[in-house]
DNA sequence: GTATTATTTGCAACAATGTTGCAAATAGTT
DNA sequence: AACTATTTGCAACATTGTTGCAAATAATAC
């Protein structure tokens, strides 16, 4: 069985993207994380440690780019991350399953074994992906 | 049959919003619009006219306080807007219809008569609230 | 219609967020 | 260790969203 440090090499060499501190940082912060992150999440948990604002905008593109994470849709300004699954790739990259937002904690899940529906459209308009974002309450803070 | 001048009147009297040129203009452009409407197409449409940024950010927010307009969830940092049916209120503010983004239009509709599936999460979550935005073609660019 | 009161607007100033070019630093390769 | 490609940090800037407050406008009372 592998080490964190060592699936994260794996998942940027096989992306070909250089190992480097900020990525494997940001990476790392992902695996511990049980729910998605924003931006402002990075500049907080590595501050003080000089990682350049500039710099995460950067890399969570990078990793967008190849499929490593994925954005989830909010009402807001924020833009929310998670980690993808192994089956995504660059070309492929459609998440089905249903994000969940918990209203106490304000976390934000991907329920992987949930699958989304099929949805029946008006006549004429064609499907490329779904997003399904239900807010509630978690189990944890139920 | 009133037109649209009294309908808007209406629509802000029930409000108990006052009746001005900014929140008139605003609902008339949502009612010519046949989809969401961000808050830079404002800055655009009304261009010219002498509307302050602030008082559009203070219009869009006050619309969605009365459960006049609705936000639609983006992957990105606009907030889409879109008018309210009738049946909404502040208190009971659901918005129970699919969302549609034409990725070669850029718009965003509300499909009203397409109804969201019921979704089965795990055991523990509580739903209050489903989103669902599907992107793809829509039937005008088809 | 006019006066009074409550609400709304515009301005200024600021905060937060996102973007770009470029030189220095670092990682990958030979 | 030397070379090359990639990445990073900085500076500067653009965009987006927020707040306080005085002036303007709308609603209400007379």
């Amino acid at each position: 069985m592998k080490n964190n440090k060592d699936q994260i090499t794996d998942i940027l060499r096989n992306s070909h993207l250089s190992v480097t501190e900020t990525r494997v940082k940001i990476l790392e912060l992902f695996m511990k994380s049980n729910g998605a992150l924003e931006h402002s999440d990075f500049e907080k948990k590595l501050a003080g440690q000089a990682f350049d604002r500039v710099t995460i905008y950067r890399t969570l593109q990078a990793f967008i780019d190849k499929g490593i994470i994925h954005k989830i849709p909010t009402t807001d300004t924020s833009v929310q991350y998670a980690l993808c699954k192994s089956e995504c790739s660059p070309e492929h990259h459609h998440d089905h399953h249903v994000h969940f937002k918990c209203e106490e904690c304000g976390n934000t899940l991907c329920l992987d074994d949930t699958d989304i529906p099929v949805i029946q459209l008006p006549k004429g308009y064609a499907a490329h992906n779904i997003e399904v974002v239900v807010s509630g309450v978690c189990k944890a803070c139920k």
